[in-house]
DNA sequence: CGGTGTATTCGGTGTTGCTAAGTACCGGTA
DNA sequence: TACCGGTACTTAGCAACACCGAATACACCG
C-alpha cells in the first residue's frame, strides 16, 4: 500500500495482533494469511514474526508447540492476563487518535 | 501517553501536521502548542521541527519566512497541491486501517 | 530425488519520534 | 548594563518498528 501505510503500522500491527489473538489462539504463518486476506496485501512475513517475538518477550502472549501435518512444528500464541491489559491500553490510545484525527478531518473538509 | 502511543504516532502525526496546515498556514511553535492543547501533551518540540523539515523537502508545503514581534523569524508552512494530494492519500490509508480495526474491535469484545 | 507448500528465523536497512542540548531574538527588571 | 524568561528554530545521537532478502526445516508428491 505505500509508505504512508508502513509507517501508519508501526505500533498499531501490534494492536492488530494482538486483537486476533484476543478471539483466538493463532501461529505467525496463520496470522500472516489472514492479514493477507483482510487486505493488508503486503505485509511482509518476517514483520510478524519478529513482532510475535517481541510481544513475547513483553510477557503479552503465551506460546505452545504444536506439531503440524504438513511442515516443521507451529508456535501457537494466545494472549494471557498481561495481554489483555496491554490490548485495553492499546484501544484507549486507538480511541484518542481517532477521535483528534476525525475532528481533524471534518476541519479540513470545510477548508 | 507512552510507549504505544510514540509508535502509533510514527506516520500518524505526519498527517495530523499536514491535516491541519491544510486548514490554514502555521509555523512550527503553533504547531506544537495547538497539538499540546489538543490532548497530545507529550509530542517533543524536536518532533515537529524535524517532521517539517521532511515534509518541506518532499516538496508538500511551501514555506515563507516572516518576523516575529517576539523573537526569531517564524517559518510558516502552507499546504501545496501536492500536499493535499499527498493528505488525500493519507486519508485513504487511514480510512482502510480505521475500518479494520473496527472490525476487529468489535470481533474482540464480543471473545 | 528435486520441487512445492508449510512454518520459522536472522541480519541488515530506512523511516520515524524522542532526548537533550544549543542558537537566536526580544522585552522586562534589577 | 546584565540577566532572565518567553518565543522560535536547529542539530546530533538514540531506540523502536516494519521491510527486504535469504536461509533453515519439515512433509508430501511427482
Amino acid at each position: 500500500m505505500g509508505r504512508q501505510a508502513t509507517e501508519m503500522l508501526k505500533g498499531t500491527l501490534e494492536g492488530i495482533v494482538l486483537a486476533i489473538l484476543s478471539t483466538r489462539a493463532a501461529y505467525g504463518y496463520e496470522i500472516t494469511a489472514w492479514l493477507r486476506e483482510q487486505g493488508f496485501s503486503d505485509i511482509a512475513e518476517g514483520t510478524i514474526y519478529a513482532l510475535l517475538v517481541r510481544i513475547e518477550q513483553r510477557g503479552l502472549v503465551d506460546v505452545a508447540k504444536v506439531p503440524s501435518e504438513k511442515g516443521p512444528p507451529r508456535k501457537v500464541y494466545s494472549l494471557n492476563a498481561q495481554g489483555r491489559e496491554y490490548l485495553e491500553e492499546f484501544w484507549k490510545t486507538w480511541a484518542f487518535l481517532t477521535e483528534r484525527l476525525e475532528q481533524l478531518r471534518q476541519g479540513g473538509d470545510q477548508a
